[in-house]
Order: C-alpha cells, then structure tokens, then sequence
RNA sequence: GCGAGGGUGGCGGAAUUGGCAGACGCGCUAGCCUUAGGAGCUAGUGCCUUCGGGCGUGCGGGUUCGAGUCCCGCCCUUCGCACCA
C-alpha cells in the first residue's frame, strides 16, 4: 500500500449516517399477502430485561446477517420482533423500584430498541408485538378458552411451593437450592386449584412427529424425546391382603417372579388404609418428612434409600408369594401409578433398598454371559480340594479364604456336584450367576424362593455359628468378594426360577408375560410418560388474567369472547401481590344467569404467552382474529427459527403442542410450527471471583488479578456472560469504541455459531483491523476502478489478474453456501478476508485492470455488507454507486471462473507427500493422462529412480499416488 | 447412571464427499516507517533435525494406495436429564 496518508475509517460518522437508512427506506416491512418466493425468518424474541449484552446480540445479528442476504436474494422475507413481556422479573424489578411493572417494562423495551437500532438490526416494527399488551393477551385468553372448549384446559388440585415469608407462591424456577430465591425461605408445600393443559394428551404425536422435523438439531429432539420420557411395560394388579388392588407400572413384566416386595410412594393414597396400627405412628412420621423434603432437597444424588414397612402384605400375582408393603421416597408419586412391585436382583435401586432392609432377593434373569462362579471356603472341603477339581479339569484358583471354580453354563452342574462331594459335613459352598444356588453336603438349594432363601439363612447360621449376621442369602454373597459384579444385573434374558415361563427367551419375556397377565386379567400392557400437564396458573399480578368465572349456581363459566380480553386491573403496584390481593379484582357477574360470581385470580404462565406469537406476527393488528387462516398457513411453518438452546424443551414443545391443538380445532393448516431450527451457542467471558468477596466487575480488579478489598488472588472462571456474575459486555462500549460493524464482524469470526465462544478484546481488534483495512483498501482503489457497469473481461487478464477474477467469482459461491446452506459465518467472514488480501496484492500492481477492479471492489462491499451493513452502505456510494446495497441483489458468480487453467496436483508415494505437479485442467480431470504427467514428472522420475512401481492410483483433480518396492 | 456434543499449533478456529493438516484471525519474532501508537507496512511462525528427512489432529489398535475424517476399545471434557420403576 501506498505510504501517502489516506481518510481514515471513521466509523462513528458513518455509523450515524446509515443509522436510520434502512427503516426510512422501509426495506424490512413485508406484505404478508404475498405467495412468492417468501421466507419467515424468526429469532426467539427477548424477555425485556434490562439491556441486552453482547452474548444477546449474537442471536440477532445471525439473524439480520441471514435477513439482509435473503432480502439481497429477492425474497420477500419477514423478520419481525416483539416482547416476551410478562413475568416474575418485571415484578421483582418493581418491587425493588416501587414502580409499576408495565412501566419498567415500557422503559426497557425502549432501551432494547435503541440497541438494536445501534446493532443495525432491522426488523419489520410496523409488527412489533408485546405480550403485556391488552391487544396481543386477549388472544392468549381466546387460545385459553379454544383449549377449554376442547376439553385441553381443565382444573384440578395441584401442590405448589408457598413461601410464608412473602405469603405467596413460587414459581418452579424461584425455588433456588431449596429456598426462596427473594428471602430464603423453604417453601412449603400448599394445595390449591390449578389450571392445566393437558399436553400429555399429545404425547404421542409430540414424540413421532419429532422424526418429522429433519432440519431440527440431533441433541433438541432428543431433549424432548427424553422429556417426554414414553416408557412401555406392563400394569400389573396385586392384591392386598386386606383386598384392594395395588396397581404397578413396570417396564419388565418379565421379571415379576423376582418381585419380592412392593413399595409405594409416601403420599399413595392406600398408604393410611394399608398401614397397621403397630406400623401406622412410623408410617405417618416417615410420610410427613418425605413430603416435606422430597421436593426441597433432591441434590443430594447418593443420599441412601429409606423406607417403613406399612405393615400389610400383597400377593405376588405370578407365584402367590406373600410379599410385604413398604413406603419409601425413592418412588415418586408423580411418575406411573406411584407403586411398584420391587425386583431387587434386576433394578438397582431395589436392590440396594433390600440389602438395607434385609428383604430377599431373588435372581430371575439369567446372565447374558450364562457364566457362573463358586466360591469354596478352604474350610469347608479336605485339602486335596484343588487337586480333585483340577483332574476333573475345572478352572479353579486360589483366593484368600478359599477357592474360585469359573464355569460356563453348561458345567455348572459338574462343578456343583463335585464340590458337594468333597464337602466337610459342616461346611457350605455357592454357586452365583447362571445358577444361583447354595451347596450343603447333604442337600443343594436353588435360590429360587422366599421359602429356600429362608433354608439357606438357618442353615448357614446354624453351620456358622455365632458369628453369623446375615438376614438374607444375598446379603451372605454379598460378603463373599469374589463375587462382586456377579450378583446384580439389569439387563435383559432368559428367565429362570419363574415357574413354567422358566426357559422363554429375553427377547420375548416382556410380550409373553403381558399376554398371560392380560388373560388371566392381573394385568394389561402399558405406556407411562414423564411428561407431565402443564400446570399454567400463576398467583401473580403480572401474567394475562384466566377468562373464567365461577357462578356458584352455573359453576366454572368461560368468559365470552366478545368480552374479551379480561384486562389486568390498573392499580398502582404494591408488590408481592396476585390478582387475588386487589379489592374489587373478583367480583363480576355471572355471563349465563347474570347473578353474582366471582372472577378467577389465576394469570397464564408466560409460556403460554410464548407459545402462539409466531402466529399473530402474520397479522399483528387484525382486532378481530388471532390470526388469519389463509395467511399463517402459507407463512408458516417457520422456514428458520433461531433461539438459545435453553428453550431447547420447554417453549419449543408447548409450541409444538398449541400448534398441534389448533390443527386440530381447524384453526391452522400445519401441524409443526417451526420447520428448521437453529440453536447458537452462548458467549461466554472471564469472571472474577473473590472466595471472600464474590463476584467482581473486571474494572474492579486491580493488577495481579487480586481482589481490591482483601487482596487475596482471584479464581477466573469462564462462564456464559450473565449480570450475576459480573462478566458481560456492553455493546455500547464497544459500539462506541470500534463501532457496531466491527461488533457484527467478530460475533460472527469468532467461532461457528451453534457452540460456545469466549468473548476476546483480542479478538475485537483484528476485526477492528480488517474493516480499517477494507476501508484504506477501497478508497485507494476508488480513482482507479472501471466505470461501473463494466466487467472484467477474463481473456485480457494476465495471470495475477485471472487469478483474482477466480478469487472473486469463487468467494462469492463460497460465501453464498457458508450463509444459505452452512450457517457456517465464521468461514464466509474468512472467506471474505482472503479476497480481501488478494485484492490488495493485486492492487500494488500500477497496471492493475481498472474493470477487474471494478468488479472485485463492487463484489467485495456487496457480500461484506450484510454483515457490516453500515460500511456496505457507506463504500457503496463511495465507489460510485447509487442506492442500497439491499437494492442491487447478491452477487452472482459465474461457474467457468471456478476452475483455474493449471492445477497443482500432489504425488504421495508410499502414503507420504513427496512432490507437486502442475498439470492442465483437462489432464487433470482425467485419471490415465493424470497417471501419465506424474510418472513423467522429473522430480517425480527421480524419486522412483531404483525402486520398483507395484501400483499407480490417481484421482481426477485430487492427487496421484504411487506404491513402490525398494529394491 | 443415561443421553448428546467436543478434544487439531502458544490461542480462537479451518479442512463441506476418505485425498496437500493447521485456511482465516489472534499472539509472537525480526525488520521497516514514524513529532511514539494499544498505529501502519514487510517477512517469518506446528515440533524435531545430522538439512537427507523424521514426527504430528486425546490414547491404543484396525481398514485403506491414502485416515483429523471410517471401524473397534479406552481416557478426558462440556452440556442436558437424573431415584422415571
């Protein structure tokens, strides 16, 4: 480059002289009326919080880089932004301000605005919705009252976390480690009516449809799958000795010989019927303790199995074994029947649960391996033990205490047999795995039933002695270590000690065992989900009111639609209140009889507010529809929906639910509401941490990385920028500092956009660099350049020039696939970059082609500048143009300028790089004349000079290689 | 524990279909320029080297003319779910 002086890149003018180009040339609105060649880009819009940071801003670039490329590609592309605006924290933030929460909210929206205004985000804001808004949560409470009509909202009682201190209830995600996240409080747990939609009722068609959704992310469709958690077994009935039926869920039916115990959840409704007077004081005291902790205090993972024995007694309906009923907090009242029928040999939780409490355990499943192992105490067989075995050619070794026979299945028996014979009369052996049983030598016992299990406990205590304490066979094994990992398995097979189904293989127990149940009627097959219906009343003031009356003479009354929407009530905000606090909130007429009656208190969780707005921005404005069939149904699904993975479950599956609901009602032509999605990852950032003072904010942090008030030296963690934590970026600083094109730039350079990236002032300032050196490059090739309609013509070029005409026309494809097709910014921006560099070598040269510069430098702005848009603009009129860059279109390339004339091609011999030749295109496409130019290559003749060539192999356009002998 | 990602120079990352590993950027080194700056320009920059070459994408095997990429077995790490019967 030249040494004169140049202008410099004043970003701060330029900036500001674009700012508001885009809205005032109206090149975002859309006319929804449109059919062709249309796009529905959306990003998740925000919760006004505040400010947005620069972990935020990466989520809206992406998304008007991608609207200013499609716009540029002459779609008609519909980009709009609204406001997830109601929600706990507006009423936090209130609280804390004493002012209203819509005026917090209104005041934060303004300042998002104008941060997306200094971003050069563009958005259609003729469409701009905001959930608070009276004319958007109307049609939240008409979508409620379409759900009741169809029977998927309904009332029942539900617990819920209350906090005393603040005399209110909590959400879910208020309850920080087991206390109220405002004062600390436990919650405790108080039953109230509560509204739900019934989302389990879509359960199925949530789960199959996911396969439906090809543009998804892999890890997205597996969180909701996992969410949705379908499980398929079996119920099967057993009957309480006082006569009532005891539903289980299981998922291996097969294994209910081996059930040797029941246990149901503490809050099970049975518990107080079943529970004996002599149990019943431990029962009721364990009862009280596990509601009060079960929800409060689960982090503790490994924390023991605990459990009372209820007293009372069920039948095993496959062997009519009397087997006792306990309550233990390991079963959840929420998930299945809230009941199960314990298997301890083959589910691990019962297992350690029956070690604990001495109950047997009964192996039913053979091993997959079908080995098996005996262990014999050197006391209990004569000295020449080991010499007997080895003759009858038994693997058999020596271990402290005695001796291991490993055996395959088939001579278990033979072992058995042996060692019985060899037994003292007072000693006893074991055999575990494919056969579990105990040797005396008088007898051998399977260990197939309470019954020998009970054998096996008396004899070996009375062939021990005094020293023996064990109240189960399985609990004598469990001391024997050469048997650890042979005594628990969960997998799936033979089944053994299960009566005549003895023998049927695994991978027909489950369906035979089903049918025998559903025939003998102990029994039917069945799906369990995890998911649950979604509870979506809130005790709250800032949420969309439930348009519900409650006539004490006509009962539960949806509000008309025509007296929609039921509006929040205008008071002054008093904090920590619900709709239920305010005097005069309730009381209202009856819509059927016109008598007295009371309003509900209830407002909707913001999901539900989230869960439909991709339909309203079709039509934000029509006052008397949501939306408009004709219209959403051509828009939707969404063609890219980009959000946090956060939202990963949660908002994406109630979506996916309100779309398949209003499907069905008729209401929508589609039955998913987003067709791709893209989750980006987060930016993160280092945080400093005082272990005395907490978090810091980096300016607080004097030299030596040590905390200012204690001087201690501080931990630097790096976490996803977040206020708690001290560690997020204002746009605003680096806007002002480098501008907000340089900002656009490195959120998309610094890394591919689905996976986490740290946030570098390094980083910041080679972008910085590169837009400087744009700027200097274009203003020095400005004078120079052709008039602008020309092009370069390929056949004048010398071979530099030709080599940049190349570089421009394949940036331009390589850019174009990176954005459409990759999401792959970080590559397009390097991609960019390169030809930046060329350009500028080439411009060195006094001869340059003025048309070949013309059409790079043209080229150049025009693909920079979606994601520098204000640059774009600025460079554009710089070189002569008139307009937008939005109004040219995007660039095309032409394919004749992908191939280069003469293609380096590498030879490897013997797998190793070994020289590079240059060949014609046209030899180099074909594999013969390929073969050819690289064996008669003289570098390449050279190095084969004494060797002996067993094999040629070349690949058209790729590389030659040459397997060789030496001599 | 289960599920899904990831592991490549000093750092962020690239390699799209099994075909030249390290594009692009940061940092660093040397030089130039300069009324000195956290500026700009030029060159270099994976490691080792006896200057022939050798080694190199978490580790160990395998397939192949050829493996960052495919297969088998491990290790580490991030995220999600987690007593789900």
């Amino acid at each position: 480059m030249t040494a004169h002086s140049i202008e410099p890149y004043d970003f701060r003018a330029i900036e500001t002289r674009w700012r508001d180009t885009w809205r005032k040339g109206g090149y975002f609105h859309v006319d929804t009326k449109a059919r062709e060649n249309t796009f529905y880009y959306l990003n998740m819009f925000p919760y006004p919080s505040g400010y947005l940071h620069v972990g935020h801003g990466r989520n809206y670039i992406i998304g008007d880089v991608l609207t200013r490329f499609y716009r540029m590609r002459g779609y008609h592309i519909l980009n709009p932004m609204g406001w997830d605006a109601f929600g706990l924290p507006a009423e936090n933030a209130a609280i804390d301000r004493g002012i209203h929460p819509r005026e917090w909210t209104v005041k934060n929206i303004a300042h998002a605005k104008e941060q997306f205004r200094a971003w050069g985000i563009e958005y259609d804001w003729d469409r701009e919705i905001s959930t608070c808004d009276p004319d958007y949560y109307r049609w939240t409470q008409w979508l409620f009252l379409e759900l009741y009509k169809k029977g998927l909202a309904y009332r029942k009682l539900a617990t819920v976390n209350y906090c005393p201190q603040c005399k209110t209830v909590l959400a879910n995600e208020q309850v920080v480690g087991g206390a109220c996240e405002r004062c600390g409080t436990p919650p405790e747990p108080k039953t109230l009516e509560q509204w739900f939609f019934k989302i389990t009722e879509y359960a199925d068609r949530l789960l199959d449809d996911l396969a439906k959704l090809e543009s998804w992310p892999e890890s997205v469709k597996k969180m909701q799958e996992n969410w949705i958690g379908k499980s398929e077994g079996a119920e099967v009935v057993f009957k309480t000795e006082k006569g009532d039926d005891l539903v289980v869920f299981t998922t291996r039916p097969d294994t209910l010989w081996g059930a040797t115990f029941m246990v149901l959840a503490p809050e099970h409704a049975l518990v107080d019927k079943l529970a004996t007077k002599e149990q019943k004081a431990e029962v009721a005291a364990y009862r009280d303790r596990a509601i009060r902790t079960s929800d409060i205090d689960r982090l503790s993972t490994e924390r023991d199995k605990t459990g009372v024995f209820t007293g009372a007694y069920a039948v095993n309906p496959a062997n009519n074994e009397r087997i006792p009923i306990w309550i233990a907090d390991y079963v959840l009242m929420s998930y299945g029947t809230g009941a199960i029928m314990a298997v301890p040999a083959h589910d691990e939780r019962d297992f350690a649960f029956a070690l604990r409490y001495g109950l047997p355990i009964l192996p039913v499943i053979e091993r997959l391996d079908r080995r098996a192992r005996a262990f014999v105490p050197s006391s209990a067989v004569g000295g020449d033990f080991e010499k007997v075995a080895r003759a009858d050619e038994l693997s058999i070794e020596s271990v402290a205490g005695g001796f291991v026979i490993d055996c395959a299945w088939d001579n278990v028996n033979r072992a058995v047999r042996l060692i019985q014979t060899a037994l003292e009369p007072n000693g006893w052996a074991s055999v575990v795995g494919t056969r579990f049983a105990f040797i005396f030598h008088d007898a051998v016992i399977a260990h197939d039933s309470a019954a020998a299990d009970r054998e096996i406990v008396a004899r070996c205590a009375l062939l021990t002695g005094a020293t023996f304490n064990a109240r189960t066979a399985m609990e004598i094994l469990t001391k024997i270590p050469a048997y650890e990992g042979l005594l628990f398995h969960a997998g799936v097979g033979t089944m053994q000690h299960s009566g005549r189904f003895s023998g049927t293989r695994g991978d027909q127990a489950k369906d035979i065992v089903t049918a025998w149940l559903e025939k003998g009627q102990k029994g039917k097959k069945a799906i369990t989900y995890r998911l649950h219906d979604w509870l979506i009343s809130r005790q709250r003031y800032w949420g969309a009111p439930i348009p519900i009356i409650n006539c004490k003479k006509c009962g539960e009354v949806p509000v008309p639609e025509k007296d929609l929407p039921v509006l929040l009530p205008d008071v002054a905000f008093i904090g920590k209140m619900g709709l239920a606090d305010i005097p005069g909130y309730a009381d209202t007429t009856c819509p059927k009889c016109g008598g007295k009656a009371k309003r509900d208190t209830d407002t909707m969780d913001t999901f539900v507010d989230s869960s439909w707005y991709y339909l309203r921005f079709i039509n934000p404005h029509d006052a008397r529809r949501a939306f408009v069939r004709d219209d959403v149904d051509h828009w939707l699904p969404v063609n890219q929906y980009v959000g946090g993975v956060e939202h990963a479950i949660l908002h994406l599956l109630y979506s996916r639910f309100v779309t398949k609901a209003l499907f069905d009602m008729g209401h929508v032509g589609f039955e998913e509401p987003f067709a791709r999605l893209f989750t980006q990852g987060m930016v993160c950032h280092t945080a400093y941490k005082c272990p005395e003072h907490g978090w810091l904010y980096p300016k607080e942090v004097a030299d030596g990385n040590r905390c200012p008030h204690c001087q201690k030296p501080l931990e630097n963690p790096y976490f996803s920028m977040s206020k708690s934590k001290k560690n997020v970026v204002d746009p605003s600083e680096i806007i002002d500092r480098v501008g907000a094109d340089t900002e656009r730039l490195y959120t998309l350079f610094m890394g591919p956009p689905d996976r986490d990236i740290e946030w570098s002032e390094e980083g910041i300032r080679g972008s910085f660099r590169f837009l400087n050196r744009v700027w200097a490059l274009v203003v020095e090739a400005t004078p120079r350049l052709a008039p602008r309609t020309a092009a370069a013509d390929p056949a004048t070029l010398d071979a530099d020039g030709a080599a940049l005409w190349r570089r421009v026309h394949r940036t331009v494809r390589k850019v174009s696939e990176d954005i459409q097709d990759r999401f792959s910014f970080n590559t397009a921006v390097s991609a960019i970059m390169e030809l930046t560099n060329d350009l500028g070598r080439y411009l060195e040269r006094e001869d340059a082609d003025p048309a070949l510069l013309r059409e790079a430098v043209d080229t150049l702005i025009l693909i920079l500048s979606p994601i520098c848009p204000f640059l774009g603009e600025e460079l554009w009129r710089r070189v002569g143009h008139e307009g937008s860059p939005l109004e040219v279109g995007w660039p095309r390339y032409r394919v004749d300028a992908l191939a280069a004339d003469t293609i380096e091609i590498p030879v490897q011999i013997n797998g190793k790089l070994r020289a590079k030749v240059a060949v014609p295109a046209e030899v180099a496409a074909d594999a013969e004349a390929l073969k050819a130019a690289a064996l008669a290559d003289p570098e390449v003749k050279a190095k084969l000079e004494g060797v002996e060539l067993l094999k040629a192999i070349a690949v058209p356009n790729k590389m030659v290689s040459l397997v060789v002998k030496a001599p």
